[in-house]
DNA sequence: CCGTTCATTTATGTATACAAAGTTCAAGGA
DNA sequence: TCCTTGAACTTTGTATACATAAATGAACGG
């Protein structure tokens, strides 16, 4: 059957699971909301069955926290739980460039230029939706280079929590200037095979990263305290 | 009401997965056994909606694998994959030990000394479970003071895969004492609080056990391509 | 006026029923 | 003999119904 193609009907707990996850990310459902199978399964109109499995997928990436008997709600993100993340990040960032670089192929060598310099066009625009894109393409590109399919989909999950934070850390870093020689400068030691340079940039990369997003879980914070000081806004 | 502990009832999908889970590292579902939705329900005598969210869990975690509109199976354990995962826990181990350099408290360390001498007991009595028992133990005390708790729930996901091999592993250890001398490295590194010194050793005890894994993976391979080849021996 | 208790409500835990997709195997024709 | 076809069966996907625990709030008593 020439030129039928196959529309591939997901199952629709995977369907749920994406869209609840895209919600959570992008913070319309923030910390704390709680998630009820039955108004969930109203609005997106189908049963609890898939609700109940795309909320413990979730549950198990940590995006969501389940108490027995009591239900789910999105999970509160805490400095201590963030930094927990980022120092394993840091340490499978590492491990990534390390083994990227005995192990990249020429092939992949071309995708990370083209993926450098696609971030650099990226930041020329300003665009922080596009730059934030960019960027991460262009960790994804060393990632698949390890050719570890268990590092890849754990780095995967390690980036989740972060993604909302991600965008404001765009734009928060005082010029993009220092990503781009950043990343210049992985790519660089990629290029030369050479692991120890790889890794104490990758180091810096994240230490950089770490630094802005805890300032503003920190700025987050105390404007909660204001507002529980001054007056509850309403929730929806 | 002094004294009445209440008897925690947990959920029946955390029964079901508990028991999937012991079934499968026990090697009583080996690689490949088809998971039945049905089937196990009558077997464990409760309906199928516990049975997949458990088998869920375990697929999440990588145990089993599932086929959209096909079914879940215990996952293949192929050299690739194991090699994959020792990789990630080379690195995290050792970042588990750089950690333990910094944040262990004294009675961290006491514990520690605890844990090695109950090891060095267990070896000698040469009881191979009681020694895998105690090394689990040791590495737990080594993890836990790093105080991260997404490194702890990371480090116990993937020793999972290892465990069906951790047993032979520790019998194959041609003498015991080599565990012993990295047992005690490692500590004295820790002690010092000497974070270069410990991430050395941990990686050379990584690596010792991951060629014994290796080596005993090829050759349940080859049984495999025996069996194979003069005769399939009939699956339950 | 405050605290306790009990009924009501709400949401999850579990079981079951129905729908649809995939597999298997046998029958029929080339 | 081999390939095709289709019907029965198996198994998962989804919906729904029932059971049970927790939370809520009102009524009663001190």
């Amino acid at each position: 059957m020439p030129g039928a193609k196959e529309e591939d009907f997901l199952p629709l707990r995977d369907s749920v699971y994406n869209k609840l996850r895209q919600a959570i990310l992008t913070g319309e459902y923030p910390p704390g909301e709680r998630l009820m199978e039955v108004h969930l399964g109203d609005k997106l109109g189908v049963s609890r069955t898939p609700i109940r499995e795309a909320i413990r997928m979730l549950e198990l990436e940590g995006l969501v926290t389940m108490i027995p008997r009591k239900g789910a709600m999105v999970s509160q993100i805490t400095e201590k739980n963030m930094s927990d993340v980022l120092e394993v990040r840091r340490a499978l960032d590492i491990l990534c460039v390390q083994l990227a670089c005995e192990r990249i192929t020429s092939d992949g060598i071309a995708e990370l230029r083209k993926a450098r310099d696609n971030f650099e066009r990226a930041v020329a625009t300003n665009d922080s939706r596009r730059i934030a894109q960019a960027d991460v393409e262009f960790h994804n590109v060393i990632i698949r280079a390890t050719g570890n399919d268990r590092l890849i989909s754990l780095e995967d999950s390690l980036s989740l929590p972060m993604y909302r934070y991600r965008y404001e850390y765009i734009k928060d870093s005082s010029g993009h200037d220092n990503l781009v020689k950043e990343h210049r400068k992985i790519v660089n030691a990629i290029e030369k095979r050479n692991p120890e340079a790889a890794a104490s940039e990758t180091g810096e990369h994240i230490d950089n990263q770490r630094r802005s997003i805890m300032r503003q879980i920190r700025l987050e914070r105390e404007e909660e305290t204001m507002n529980a000081l001054y007056g509850k806004r309403t929730i929806r």
